[in-house]
DNA sequence: TCCTAATGAGACTCTAGAGTCTCATTTCAC
DNA sequence: GTGAAATGAGACTCTAGAGTCTCATTAGGA
């Protein structure tokens, strides 16, 4: 029981936090359908509820990541595959788009850097490989795979598209663009 | 005086808020060097100041967007320059990306949705003229432009890119992807 | 120089929301 | 069924920050 409990605050909390970054305790806990004082059972202070969301978010977003690098053969392969798992474990992060509190955490920046070179060797060696554009600078490179990322994953939560359309949509738009063949060239 | 006053407010909250959404208005004040009291004998209370610099942030966007499209004669040429334009202007707006509680304010709301279904507009009629891959929703070529302007303005405010290499960038992003020639087909 | 408007400083009130505590009630394991 | 653990409800304190007000100082235009 109290584990579900706590899990059903940090699911509530993820809830409520992506309606608003500034959700207060007793909205998280009338959320949660619990009361404000287990909140507190649970959770030493909100501060440190939201600490334990953005671990479960970078445990479980890292999860991901390294499974879809260990079933790829190549660095091409592998910039694919984690592009698609990481759209996959979207739910999981998104609330951290706009919770700005958050960032002032060393371990969230360091996890958010820490994917962010992780991206960085990906997409360095897939450039190696020939797959990328050895002309575009890999921090665009980057920064727009990460901001194809959260356009792909705010697009799944509004239901304006379903998860493997994004990733496929995401994957097209990195390697082919969004141009007509015949302009192309 | 009055208005220079005004003016070192508003561009103080910018800053405040990019560096933190939660800014109080004390810190506002200590960044445009000026007494707490005077920021409330400028505007009627925090949110009004941020109101303010919304409304100046949505006039500066449209403006600069209106001015592009009379550019422009066919839509996909509209398209390209209102990217560009709108990533010049990224410093008036890139405050917002984080500043939650102003997504309460209707006039933010209509004023984002207005611009989204100008782009979508545009979008539309670029297809048409074959310049936009027909087979990708309009939906998606929206938010992965919007999203690629949003990671070249952070780009931009970071030093990583220069403006106008990121106007490139997006650009050619949008119209071929990443990925090398040879790979592409 | 003088007058007026703008400002800075700081004291003050008020409120929302965090965090604590208690006690009655529920729930579950045994 | 019984006891221990978890919970709900609500009262309580404390603090940060918004907003108001006053008064002395400054600056700028006539």
């Amino acid at each position: 029981m109290a584990l579900a409990t706590r899990e059903r605050i940090l699911e509530a909390a993820s809830t409520a936090l992506l309606r608003n970054p500034n959700a207060t305790v007793d909205q998280i806990a009338t959320e949660a359908r619990v009361g404000r004082a287990t909140v507190f059972r649970h959770f030493e202070s909100r501060a440190g509820l939201l600490r334990a969301l953005a671990s479960r978010a970078i445990a479980e977003t890292d999860r991901v990541t390294r499974q879809a690098a260990a079933h790829a053969r190549t660095a091409s392969e592998a910039l694919r595959l984690v592009t698609r798992a990481v759209i996959g474990a979207g739910e999981f992060f998104r609330f951290l788009d706009s919770a700005a509190e958050l960032y002032d955490e060393p371990e969230i920046v360091a996890a958010y850097q820490r994917q962010m070179s992780g991206l960085a060797d990906l997409v360095g060696a897939a450039k190696r490989e020939g797959c990328i554009r050895p002309d575009v600078p890999t921090a665009w490179v980057v920064a727009s795979i990460d901001g194809l990322i959260w356009a792909a994953c705010r697009a799944v939560g509004d239901g304006e598209l379903g998860v493997v359309q994004a990733q496929d949509l995401v994957w097209e738009t990195i390697a082919s663009g969004l141009a007509s063949e015949r302009k192309r060239g």
